[in-house]
DNA sequence: TTAGAATATAGAATTTTTCTAATATTCTTT
DNA sequence: AAAGAATATTAGAAAAATTCTATATTCTAA
């Protein structure tokens, strides 16, 4: 196994290796949701969700895209979808 | 999804997170391996390999049986080894 | 029973993470 | 254009994780 691949593997099990957000993840599983949807059904303040989305996004496992006001998100990458399943299923 | 059960889980992917516990734990899952064999085929000093084995120890991830003078840590938790087997195979 | 090998643990310094509170940005509606 | 809703970002403090060095423990073999 390549360092580097372990490397990027490690980043996104220790960006799901949070409680809150790897219960966004879980929601985002089930179905695409927008950020004040997330607040609501985890009972997370918005800065605080926006801050775990942030780290989430910022290593490619989730995507946010614009309606209107709100941002929906939604899982994009594959390896931590297969780890959700996990998970959930 | 339960509260309780999903902060193990998190606790789990957390513990996994960290470059050098997944390079441990992948190669634990190609074979059993001691203390000193996972220093130098992964070139890291001893110490911090216990360091490692200890964080995944105390959350049940891997066990340790002692062999005589040695130590034989193997993937204990099943959540963990499933994870493991995404990347490696 | 003492020396040496294998492993674990402790303590200090550094870095990272997390939360809260405040503020900024972007969009919609009037 | 102004107000309000939805989201993002920032700063700062507190807590947690990481790493290193040194030392302790446990076993084996002479």
């Amino acid at each position: 196994m390549k360092n580097s691949i372990l490397t990027k593997k490690a980043e996104i099990l220790k960006a799901l290796g949070h409680p809150i957000r790897l219960s966004i993840i879980c929601k985002l599983y089930d179905e695409k949701q927008n950020v004040s949807q997330l607040c609501n059904c985890l009972d997370v303040s918005q800065p605080v969700i926006s801050q775990h989305l942030a780290v989430m996004r910022s290593c490619g496992l989730i995507e946010g895209k614009r309606h209107g006001a709100r941002i929906v998100y939604k899982i994009k990458n594959p390896f931590a979808k297969e780890i959700v399943r996990l998970i959930v299923e």
